[in-house]
RNA sequence: GCAGCAUUCGUCUAGCGGUUAGGACACCGCCCUUUCACGGCGGUAACACGGGUUCGAUUCCCGUAUGCUGUACCA
């Protein structure tokens, strides 16, 4: 039998990062066995609709590189792929399962309770301390009215809901892929609801009749379906239908342990690529939550994920999304960036900040120098300001540090080096650099660091001769002769900062250039 | 409450009766070095607990504890 597997989404608003981990594994299931993969849509929640949901995980989904064979925008021969288009197949196949003489002898049975029917229902199992689940001896359906009170009913708009008759009597019992046998007792199982007073099926009728009628060979899903999986085991023995192996996936947990929810951070993977990880990264990150090769490699790409892939290896305990790692892995990737790609990223989030720049060129070599420092290209941004504009701000205690009256007399001499470097490329800018250190017996350290943080305004950033060479000379010599006129003219200021070592908010005193910044159009 | 599922360093995990319990992230040192980062080297750090089974249990079985999920006319 081949394998067809599918991804289930309800269209509720943007993809989760679960939700994005349980399509990768079983897109990677399909490509591994040379199977299908179908994306279907599960809006049987009218309540819950959202408009142009489903045009957004599509979107997301090719940006991540998982490709569906079957589905809403591509069709297919099992179609259609939206569950509100096959609207009159659950509700036949509900009725299917239904006692013919309303005697209450089918798989499943008319029921006619209210709302308050339920709630005061309920309400007595509290206060007795037992099990809410629907008993359907005393209360108002096809079992209690018999089959002449149950057709008057139906015929005279009374409204119902269809529910499953779960064998109280025996146990019900399935393989979980990754879980092993499953077994669980009838008289745990609620009468689940199978078709709404609207006239719409839940999740566990339509479920079960797609995943039928669409072949569907594996389920895989998260696994807060386990509980529930007893009941579409149920409904595929009263339909006759062959069931499909099943495997859930364990849950994405946060730091506390608990379901992951927006609570500790981003989930959504929308809110990922905003901030700057690339989809390599997600995918490679995500793929190594619950599952691992079994080898050391840590790096895959979409296809020796799909090699390597199986679901024996899935891990069966929920899985701390751990930010710092994914961040890790991105950084990785993001060295790996070609040039155009990254430049035309960094474009866009300089853009998204107000920053303008000149060419397209200035800023992909930017982006080429920096890369290595930063682990997202939104870091890049605040890493760079300096290669946009004039830096007038300097944290005081590093300038006194580095910049006393000694590093004047040595930065005014070098200027004149400065202005005859040619060609003006990061290699002559270090020779002649060393050449001067030499010259004038100046120790590199009394040098490099005043003169970074006159050109930068930072103690850290990328190669100080691929910076002067990028700025350019001009940008250079006035960047040194501003400080060096006008460094006794500098006013004090004091801002928040944050302790590198602690991550903690401190206060910081700055000194600042009177000067108007100039913008740099290399 | 009831049911199901789970439990190896802080985190992701390897392990499928005999291992100095391995790797990666994070953290801490050292090296490289113009700062930072990368990289290299090293370090701290784990089998939840109690019973069995066995010559021997991290590994198999049973309890306990803890956590998670479910317990809807939501998915």
């Amino acid at each position: 039998m081949s394998v067809r597997v599918r991804f289930a989404p309800s269209p509720t608003g943007f993809l989760h990062i679960g939700g994005l981990r349980t399509a990768l594994y079983n897109y990677l299931f399909a490509k591994k066995h040379g199977g299908t993969c179908v994306l279907r849509i599960e809006d049987t929640d009218r309540t819950r609709f959202v408009e142009g949901a489903q045009e957004g995980l599509i979107e997301e989904f090719k940006q991540a590189g998982i490709m569906f064979d079957e589905g809403p925008v591509q069709g297919g021969a099992l179609g259609p792929y939206v569950q509100s288009d096959r609207f009159d197949l659950y509700k036949e196949h509900a009725k299917k399962l239904v006692d013919p003489n309303l005697e209450g002898n089918g798989f499943a049975y008319y029921a006619f309770d209210t709302e308050e029917d339920i709630e005061s229902m309920r309400e007595r199992q509290r206060n007795a301390g037992i099990a809410p689940r629907y008993m359907r001896g005393e209360m108002n359906n096809e079992l209690t009215y018999g089959s002449e009170k149950t057709r008057e009913a139906i015929e005279s708009g009374v409204p119902y809901v269809i529910r499953l008759k779960v064998p109280h009597n025996r146990d019900v019992r399935f393989v979980d892929l990754v879980h092993g046998a499953i077994i669980i007792a009838g008289r745990e199982i609620d009468d689940q609801v199978l078709i709404k007073s609207d006239g719409f099926p839940t999740y566990h009728l339509a479920n079960v009749v797609d995943d039928h009628f669409m072949q569907i060979s594996h389920v895989i899903r998260g696994e807060e379906w386990l509980p529930s999986t007893p009941k579409h085991v149920l409904l595929y023995e009263a339909f006759g239908w062959e069931i499909p192996q099943f495997a859930h996936l364990p849950l994405l947990k946060n730091p506390d342990g608990s379901k992951m929810s927006k609570r500790f951070g981003d989930v959504l993977v929308h809110q990922f690529r905003e901030r700057g990880f690339m989809p390599e990264a997600l995918i490679n990150y995500c793929a190594f939550l619950g599952w691992n090769p079994g080898t050391e490699q840590e790096f895959f790409t979409m296809e020796e994920l799909v090699e390597a892939f199986s679901l024996e290896r899935v891990h069966k305990a929920g899985a701390i999304f751990d930010y710092k790692r994914l961040a890790w892995m991105n950084a990785h990737y993001l060295r790996l960036e070609p040039k155009e790609r990254l430049g035309e990223e960094f474009a866009s989030m300089l853009e998204a900040n107000g920053v303008t720049y000149a060419s397209k060129e200035y800023i992909e070599n930017v982006a080429q120098l920096m890369k290595e420092r930063v682990q997202t290209v939104n870091e890049l941004v605040p890493f760079s300001t300096y290669m946009f504009k004039d830096p007038i701000h300097f944290e005081k205690d590093y300038l006194e540090q580095h910049w006393n009256e000694e590093t004047e007399t040595i930065v005014t001499s070098f200027l004149d080096v400065l202005s005859s470097i040619e060609p003006f490329t990061n290699e002559q800018i270090e020779t002649s650099v060393k050449e001067f250190l030499t010259n004038n017996s100046i120790p590199m350290k009394k040098f490099v660091h005043p003169l970074r943080v006159a050109i930068t305004g930072k103690k850290i950033g990328a190669d100080l001769y691929s910076t002067i060479q990028l700025l350019g000379k001009n940008a250079v010599v006035r960047r040194l002769k501003s400080i060096l006129e006008l460094r006794n003219q500098m006013t004090e200021f004091v801002t928040e900062g944050i302790d590198p070592k602690t991550g903690e908010t401190i206060e910081v005193t700055m000194v600042e250039l009177p000067i108007t910044p100039l913008e740099i159009h290399n």
